[in-house]
DNA sequence: TTAATAGTGTCTCTGAGACACTATGTG
DNA sequence: CACATAGTGTCTCAGAGACACTATTAA
């Protein structure tokens, strides 16, 4: 329930069976945002180092503390822009991790977001401690669980807390809502071809597709429309440059 | 981030970028659960009369706050048994709301969780403060948004809140994850006839199926065995018994 | 001209909707 | 018997995969 904790008369000790007023003392309350991008060798996300105990020198999601009056997507989006420089990008609540030990010296429960960005958007150099590792996804489909990440040498890097955890349920929510929601576009430059998004899409979903029926598909949706420019110096016949015009476009 | 808030030393200070130090009182956390079952007129949610301030005489989600040592999952559950005297059914976490005046007194974020169960398994009676309210969706497909609720006599309920926000949030998730996850027997006792089936599937989805294409879809999935037996005294062919048995039985 | 990819036309296969028909219970 | 619903067989239609073919650019 949502009432607060200011007075606690009898009435409400009575409403709140199975409280324990021991337990008033309450849980810290934390964001942490899976930032996703798709560069040419796969699926990125970004990753800050830790430089103090716990997981010391481990690789952590950029995240913070919520403020008092400060919302949970303001939260979210204050931490993008404080880490990562980046404002108006993509951004959703995934889903929020509470296990009483995931932070090993207090209880810190963290609602997880994941933003979408195209790396032309980022850059890693003006931002010190960050870097985009490489996702390895070890399962297929919608499977769910921890992932690994790689780093710029190809060693795994060691991720802090759950956060192996956290990365595998924002690739899972992609992979489930890739189909029925505009995502492919967000993490590419706002006008691309049909083979860039059917690449974008087939990192994230980690399967190759069929080219015809990819293009029939994207194009039947009316949410993509022609700029009626082409592709510049690609050594063989250009492809047609689109951009996302959205479901309200749709005939 | 993970961070505890134990010490803050210089350094973390500096880590944590655009914190203010003036928040760091935290929200009070807290589990609201979206308890879901299907009668024969319909979705039917479970709701608590608030009987102090604020929302006196509102009519609220079974609810409460998390405790220090113990897990999201586990104060849902809590709940569920404490207010509904219920175990063991599927539950099941949904939306975190954190908007800062959600509650009037003070800052509470709420993980809302969403729990589904046979009517035969809920004896509203036995709980005092209790009652079924019938879900009025205004809205089709996977739109989303909030939800009237009907009192026994017919009136609409004042809800506390942003619960009928919360409500519509689990209209919405369950509506997605219908044809999916096996959610549709989590409303059925565990032996049901496929007419049974369906008419769940209809109420969740607000929209008539076609008979045969449902039954082919499900019996295709491999999920459900007939059970051999038959319904008793329907005052016409009675129909077979199936009962649920899961995504391993798959061939 | 050749290499390489863009883009089109068409065939097949599969699943959903529609509908007719048969089966089997109660009153 | 009539009546109501269970359950089956089959036709059509729409979308996905497969594949052949043409189009267009750079080198």
């Amino acid at each position: 329930m949502s009432a607060g904790r200011q007075k606690v008369d009898p009435s409400e000790q009575a409403f709140l069976a199975g409280y324990d007023a021991s337990e008033f003392p309450h849980p810290s309350l934390a964001v942490d945002v899976v930032l996703l991008t798709v560069s040419e060798d796969g699926l990125r996300v970004a990753l800050v180092r830790r430089d103090e105990h716990p997981c010391l020198g481990c690789w952590a999601l950029p995240g913070g503390f919520v403020g008092m009056k400060e919302s949970l997507d303001a939260a979210a989006a204050r931490v993008l822009a404080a880490k990562a420089r980046l404002k108006g990008v993509f951004l959703e609540q995934l889903y929020t991790f509470g296990a009483p030990a995931r932070d090993p010296r207090t209880r810190v429960v963290s609602v997880a977001y994941y933003a979408l960005v195209h790396p032309g958007r980022l850059t890693v150099a003006d931002v010190a401690e960050l870097q985009l590792g490489r996702v390895q996804v070890p399962w297929s489909g919608e499977t769910g669980g921890p992932v690994a990440v790689l780093g710029a040498d190809g060693e795994a890097l060691r991720l802090a807390f759950d956060h192996a955890e956290v990365i595998g349920m924002a690739i899972k929510r992609i992979r489930g809502k890739l189909d029925y929601a505009p995502i492919g576009f967000q993490l590419l430059p706002p006008t691309f071809t049909l083979r860039d998004l059917q690449a974008i899409h087939e990192v994230i979903l980690g399967r190759p597709l069929n080219k015809d029926s990819f293009r029939r598909r994207m194009l039947a949706s009316g949410e993509l429309q022609p700029t009626g420019e082409r592709e510049q110096t690609v050594g063989h016949r250009p492809a047609e440059l689109y951009h996302y015009v959205g479901r309200s476009a749709r005939r």
